[in-house]
RNA sequence: GGCCCCUUCGUCUAGCGGUUAGGAUCCAUGGUUUUCAUCCAUGUUACAGGAGUUCAAUUCUCCUAGGGGUCACCA
């Protein structure tokens, strides 16, 4: 069975690149009737935060993203850390170092002053005097200091590491006894299944160190995927200064979830020319094999194009109930249908929608003046007026078809073309140009407001005369 | 700097030795529309550069350049 997971550290919020991995790694596992899973690695209690962690977890409800079984929190695993890294030690393949701080500085300094990579020299890997006083030792394990590691990786191919390259006996418990990552990490997928591990390229130097781990301690080597980085408009890593990466900051900017899924599936990721996924073909296609070996940049051109496709997809009724979150309350509005019909297909946001809905529903407080200018030109005046009185007299009017038939009956009465009737009236009832077709604007307003808006425009413009 | 990764239209991408290098987005133009938008149609724009291998390279190899990642008692 394939169990895939996502790794978050709780410093902060969920961004966009973050999101991408764990949908990845949540299709593959979908695709595969398998498992994904959620572990918290939050060892460093200096920079995590519970808020971070709900958070996350926010975000995945919000996309319907869900993890299987029980969250792994990593600073409750402590004692099993422990176990292992008494059993390295016991098996010598791991040991105690005493090497200061101050030491461990200097020696740095001194391959940097000569140009070497900055490397622990194992001064303490055979050690077997007396340790020197006040110094907790940090353990280091002993890695391969010659050979090669590979890393088998199913987007980029093997990667072949010189192991004097890239090796040293890295730290695996501080000198306060927690574990680094690098350990943790490998005991840890290790320890819970993972055997397909989709993450960040930036993990791939990482992973000989991972590797390196499983080996000492016996583990298998799960399947690996890296995935090139998302950058910015500039090409660089994305940060948090980066604008709105955090994901919960487009659904108050009126994106819809499926929106965003099918973008970042998009984005690294393809499946020939297929452009709109659903979320059940993602899990039913996605496959890392077919992920891109390059970086991309992140470019929000196509999400709104995407948001708007969805947006004209949604249901009224679910856009009604979208809708109250930007404070628009549509559910007892008897033309909800009309209007929301009318304007779904113009918006490329929800934020932008309620926007919209307002200035229908609103009686405009001010008159565009260029448009005023363009369109109460000769008998503008006169010709709402007679309109109005048609509307006055007229029998039933609910659909926008009955406000038609008397914008056509008041076309053929005086001899103009729809435009003369078309532009005053869309002043009057909106107070500038653009917007929905003008029976539907009447037809979702009423007879009433409809007549009141087109008195209070002859109003001002006569007086304006 | 060492190591590693990457390089097709502005952007997201297809391509897996022989294609008029395809799609999407964006932009522009036209059509539909009383307006705006939608929708439809059309169009501009790309294989980083150089050597090989080959009858034939966007595709394979190498080099160069550019970009990125990573080198912790952070994750």
């Amino acid at each position: 069975m394939v169990v895939t997971r996502f790794a978050p550290s709780p410093t902060g919020y969920l961004h966009i690149g973050g999101l991408r991995t764990a949908l990845f790694s949540y299709l593959w596992a979908k695709k595969n009737n398998g498992k994904f899973v959620l572990r918290i690695e939050d060892t460093d209690k200096k920079r995590n935060s519970k808020e971070a962690t709900e958070a996350i977890l926010k975000a995945f409800e919000w996309l319907g993203l869900e993890a299987d079984g029980e969250i792994t929190y990593q600073s409750r695993r402590d004692a099993i850390y422990a176990k292992y890294i008494q059993q390295l030690l016991d098996e010598d393949k791991a040991y105690k170092c005493y090497m200061s701080k101050e030491e461990l500085n200097a020696l740095r300094e001194e391959q940097m002053a000569n140009k070497e990579r900055a490397k622990y020299d194992g001064r303490y890997r055979n050690f077997d005097g007396t340790p020197p006083e006040g110094v907790e030792p940090v353990i280091r394990i002993k890695a391969p200091l010659s050979g090669e590691i590979i890393v088998h990786d199913g987007v980029k191919g093997d990667i072949l590491f010189q192991a004097e390259d890239i090796l040293d006996d890295f730290v695996i418990a501080r000198a306060d006894g927690s574990p680094t990552y690098n350990f943790v990490v490998a005991v840890d997928d290790a320890l819970m299944g993972i055997n397909e591990v989709i993450r960040g390229d930036d993990h791939l130097s990482n992973t000989p160190k991972q590797i390196v781990v499983y080996e000492a301690l016996g583990f298998d080597i799960p399947k690996f995927y890296h995935v090139p980085m998302i950058f910015n408009q500039q090409g660089k890593k994305l940060s948090k200064r980066d604008g709105a990466t955090d994901v919960m900051a487009y659904k108050e900017m009126g994106y819809l979830p499926e929106a965003l899924l099918n973008f970042l599936v998009r984005l690294g990721w393809s499946h020939g020319d297929q452009e709109i996924f659903s979320a059940e073909e993602m899990r039913e296609l996605f496959d890392p094999k077919d992920i891109n070996r390059s970086a991309s940049i992140y470019n929000t051109e196509k999400l709104d194009w995407l948001n708007a496709h969805y947006i004209k997809k949604i249901s009224n009724e679910k856009l009604t109930e979208l809708l109250t979150e930007f404070g628009i309350l549509l559910s007892s509005h008897d033309k909800k249908e009309i209007l929301l019909n009318a304007l779904k297909e113009r918006a490329k946001t929800l934020k932008e929608l309620a926007l919209m809905v307002e200035e229908i529903i609103q009686t405009p407080t001010s008159y565009d003046e260029k448009a005023v200018k363009k369109a109460f030109k000769g008998n503008a005046v006169k010709i709402l007026e007679i309109f109005a009185n048609r509307l006055e007299e007229a029998s039933e009017l609910h659909l926008p078809s009955d406000y038609h038939h008397i914008m056509e009956k008041v076309i053929k009465e005086m001899e103009i073309g729809f435009g003369k009737i078309g532009q005053p009236l869309r002043i009057a009832l909106l107070g500038k140009m653009g917007g929905p077709g003008l029976d539907t604007v009447m037809a979702v307003l009423g007879r009433n407001e409809t007549l009141s808006r087109i008195t209070k425009a002859v109003l001002t413009h006569t007086a304006d005369d």
